[in-house]
DNA sequence: GATGAATGAGTTTTCATTCAT
DNA sequence: GATGAATGAAAACTCATTCAT
């Protein structure tokens, strides 16, 4: 008899909002991107994700499994949004700097649209867990990825494995230039998304397309 | 068999030194920075650096007071090396180009000579932790000064409120991918620092240095 | 991908029947057997027993009240069938330790067929829960009954009130002994169920035979 | 600065005792016994057993790491402690049926001292864990072994590989009648030590001195 | 000047059980 | 007659921090 965990009646019967497992996930997953993005990884809590959602822990954990695996969900997600949404402007245009400055601002509008979830993706918190490493290399790659394909497209070519590894690192080089200006952009919010485009492109398109020329003809 | 942590009989007792307070502080900052470059903020214990120290948590607060600071103080110190570093090679050359070379190669070097401490500064781990935002950011804005200042130097002006604005924004962004490219060389630690240095050279150079004129003479 | 139980589609939706009402009884309660058996009674969840059988908890709750109920209910038929086949055996002879010989091979032929429910019932899982003791007992006790009651038509006497105390501590020891035999079988299953009758019948049968000749002329 | 785990300062310092490490560890350890005993291992709360020691749970940790570990613990000394006082007083003793009496008394000796313990040993509850399953197979099998090594010293032979098979079995059998006879005890307090075992010895001895002239002959 | 012993407050996670549909 | 959604309670374990010696 000792020991049993008894029934333990539910008390605030009358506020209790059932609602569809994937309506409940999605509402979850946004209130818990905005909570790691102001707390971070760390410094959120199980508990307050449930406070804030008007539902107790086990939901949370039916749906997600572990917090860590909420992180990870809340994570890519954004980072596929992000992704997706450069990609389709870039997708518009033909001319690579005009390719370029369209994926640049499409980006800077995500962000713009999306403060909290850009925190998460790499701001000032805890955001580069190690758990997190994987995602944020994700995202970046990801990016880097896209900048290399548009590269190959645009100068016809496939760079030699060398070529390969030194444009690599010069992708991930531009990605990490968006990211920090993207921080530096937090205080500064006045400026609007095509200015950081163009201050961008003009910092980097000379030296990129230098790069392509270099590149294509090795 | 019994205990946990042992009865704790300090294993070198004998030799236990009372050392003087500034060489104490020095040891554990040492330790400290090896330990939260291993786990991360959060993943470090004063429990285990206490243990590697071989002294008692006691100590360690009566020298720094609390994590928190012992973190920070860290991560300062070794910002404070790196930008020293680098200043150092910067004042050995004047024509702009070479400035930039060198002191991208001391920041290489120092990275790799540094290597725990690094991870410290801007890994993946959660090393940008809310409290760690403030000396992350320091950091950055100190490479980003320093670029300014050699800009200066170099057009021999100073640029205008709005192109203030947009250096510093510049700058930051230019710090940013020699971040990220670091943690691209940590998975290619076989390129040496002068080829990383040439490739962000001729990534960047030709935008940093249109931008100086420009704004030179704006 | 993101639900963790799934979003619940019963996979064989499909075909699930409506089953009368016994029929499912008895489908949950097979299930369950295995289910205690392989995790034990703290180890088991409800939700896997639901999910095993595919139907939702609350069909269970209805046909069983609680898990407590449901696991008494468990133990209690496995220890009825058993008691039931032994007795079957026993009833076919008539010399007193040719019955003994019979009644074992069946005790061991039994838990050999149910391997499962024969961790129920004693294995070294927590199956002696202090909930479960009163169901464990039981089944002790029913066999050191049929132990008394064979002893008493053998010897065709009653004993006294003194001896019945010890003759029931002593058919509690045989029993006993009968369930740590059972557990060493389970690391030498290659052993038939007649040798470790013969075995038993030779440790123990001198002893009861003499008891019985004492008690029946006491 | 949001998150930070703030210093608590101690509320009932006034009643704080300080005990030396290894007081406080035999005093966790009784306890433990005692609560594990009364609530099995899964009805055990480490909750409780700190406030039933007067300190927090991270003193508990801190000494034995785990709550199986603690369990563990127990679990062995208990067992140690048995193991050594029936070979004490069998050691005692020369002629074999005296030796495995005395063994018996100190058996039931040792379990009227230490109630408690006993329960933990392997009484009803949930002892027969999984993760206690070592513990207990370990005691039993002391106790078999001890029961052939006095059979061996008694016979002056060593059984071949076959009757070795055999021996381990049956002495396992008879460990399991003392268990279960302790069990039945435990209502029947008022028996005396000295009548189970010579209960147990009219019941076993027949069988075992047969059985050890059959092996010393085979 | 340093230590061993201790603590309060949280954290994630799990489960039996039940309401609303 | 059955289900999906939800819950309250508690359990094990960790950590930064500090007092008493």
């Amino acid at each position: 008899m000792i020991g049993m965990r008894g029934p333990t009646p539910p008390v605030n019967a009358h506020r209790r909002k059932r609602l569809p497992r994937a309506v409940r996930s999605e509402q979850l997953l946004k209130l818990a991107d905005r909570l790691f993005a102001e707390r971070g990884f760390h410094g959120a809590s199980m508990d307050e994700l449930a406070s804030r959602a008007g539902v107790s822990k086990p939901v949370i954990y039916d749906h997600f499994g572990s917090k860590e695996r909420l992180f990870a969900l809340c994570v890519r997600r954004t980072g596929e949004a992000l992704a997706e949404q450069v990609d389709a402007e870039v997708r518009k245009e033909t001319d690579p700097r005009t390719r370029l400055r369209a994926g640049s601002i499409a980006y800077f509008r995500f962000l713009q649209g999306q403060l909290q979830a850009w925190a998460v993706l790499f701001a000032e918190e805890e955001a580069r867990d190690a758990r997190f490493a994987a995602e944020a290399a994700r995202i970046r790659h990801r990016q880097s990825e896209l900048m290399l394909e548009l590269m190959a497209e645009t100068t016809g070519t496939t760079p030699s494995h060398q070529g390969r590894e030194r444009l690599e690192a010069m992708t991930l080089a531009v990605a990490g230039a968006y990211e920090s200006l993207s921080l530096w952009w937090r205080e500064h919010p006045e400026v609007p998304p095509e200015q950081l485009a163009d201050w961008l492109l003009d910092l980097l398109w000379p030296g990129l397309e230098q790069l392509m020329t270099q590149l294509a003809s090795a």
